[in-house]
DNA sequence: TAGGCCATCTGGTCCT
DNA sequence: AGGACCAGATGGCCTA
């Protein structure tokens, strides 16, 4: 790729130091004309057009006849002005400069070569976490943020042995993220997070790991939510603070505890607020709402997209890899997510959940 | 129009 | 010496 590239830019980086070099030399010999010394040291640091001092230095591959002029230069101004010690800068002669503006243009080729890549495994990024739109991509820092928190809530898991409450996964995916992100990771995930921000903050946000094993199952819990005495009809909504959000989850974690510290500087970002189940999901009836139109967005926890119980993973596709059933209600995010294989901690959540 | 996000350029630093 | 990496600057695009 990188030499596809540059046979790319290469022509044109000559042909633009070519039309460049051309330029300086009618200038140069203007120059040449009134000033029969090229420039000294500090005449340098007033900037040449399309130069500047690191390129002067930076063009250290010199000609003869380069270092023929400079001498002559030397020896003109040895009379009044004490010697300089220290490398000589030279001076830039069409030449050299046309050789630093030939190497900078390499170097900005490079970097955006890089950043191309840094981007490219950012999309990969974007695609492994649990929220991916081609339409509506999350931004750089979102999805390290969304990485990041991802990890810690697959080590949680992990580390528990327990099935994650819904609600309390996606608000360890949620930490720190935007609202705009948030809300798009909960649409991800078919919850709603309108209201969140009426439950905002009463308990001063700190983020607690539940104890105990939850009552809403990932796949199982849009059933959950129909039958849950928190399901308030009408609203489409359930209060998940009351539903999984009792006191003494602090005491989970007693200090020193191998939890992660949520509420740790560390762990950056505001905090996400409490999460509403959504009751906008494939069971409801009315038409979707605006909201929800546009969070069809692609998922792991596809199986909540689905109106039975799925064997696609809530964190990742592995089902398609083991040959699991896909619905066709299963949003576009298969085709995108289908092709890449889980480590083995994927296949112990897998079969963790399929429990 | 301000703010967020992004791509690109650029110069500095470090490493091979 | 040259490449990789980084951070700052800048300008464009988009959206609220």
């Amino acid at each position: 790729m990188l030499s596809r590239l540059f046979s790319e830019v290469l022509p044109d980086v000559q042909r633009l130091a070519a039309d460049w070099v051309e330029d300086n030399e009618n200038e140069d010999k203007d120059k040449d004309d009134h000033e029969p010394c090229h420039l000294g040291e500090d005449d340098l640091d007033e900037p040449l057009e399309g130069s500047s001092r690191a390129e002067s230095e930076m063009a250290g591959d010199d000609d003869e006849d380069d270092d023929a002029e400079e001498e002559e230069c030397e020896d003109e101004n040895s009379g009044d002005k004490p010697k300089k010690r220290g490398p000589k800068k030279r001076k830039m002669t069409a030449a050299r400069m046309e050789r630093s503006k030939v190497r900078r243009m390499k170097a900005n080729a490079r970097e955006r070569t890089r950043m191309h890549d840094l981007n490219s495994a950012l999309d990969n990024l974007r695609k492994v976490v649990p929220c991916y739109s081609k339409t509506q991509k999350l931004s750089k820092i979102e999805t390290l943020r969304l990485a990041k928190n991802y990890i810690l809530a697959l080590g949680e898991i992990l580390r528990n042995g327990k099935r994650p409450d819904v609600v309390t996964y996606v608000q360890m995916l949620c930490k720190g993220l935007s609202q705009p992100t948030t809300n798009l990771v909960a649409g991800c995930l078919q919850l709603n997070t309108r209201n969140f921000l009426t439950e905002q903050c009463t308990d001063g946000a700190r983020f607690h790991m539940p104890s105990s094993p939850f009552s809403v199952h990932p796949y199982s819990y849009r059933c959950s939510r129909l039958s849950s005495p928190h399901y308030q009809p009408g609203s489409g909504a359930i209060n998940l603070r009351s539903h999984s959000y009792g006191s003494g989850y602090e005491a989970a974690y007693p200090p020193g505890g191998t939890s992660p510290d949520y509420s740790s500087p560390d762990y950056e970002g505001q905090h996400s607020p409490p999460v509403c189940l959504n009751g906008g999901l494939s069971g409801r009836q009315q038409e979707p709402s605006e909201t929800d139109r546009n969070y069809h967005y692609s998922m792991h926890y596809s199986g909540l997209a689905t109106s039975r119980p799925s064997h696609s993973l809530p964190f990742g596709p592995s089902g398609a890899r083991s040959g699991g059933a896909h619905s066709e209600n299963i949003p576009p995010f298969h085709d995108v997510h289908l092709h890449h294989d889980r480590a083995p901690p994927y296949e112990d959540l897998n079969a963790f959940f399929h429990n």
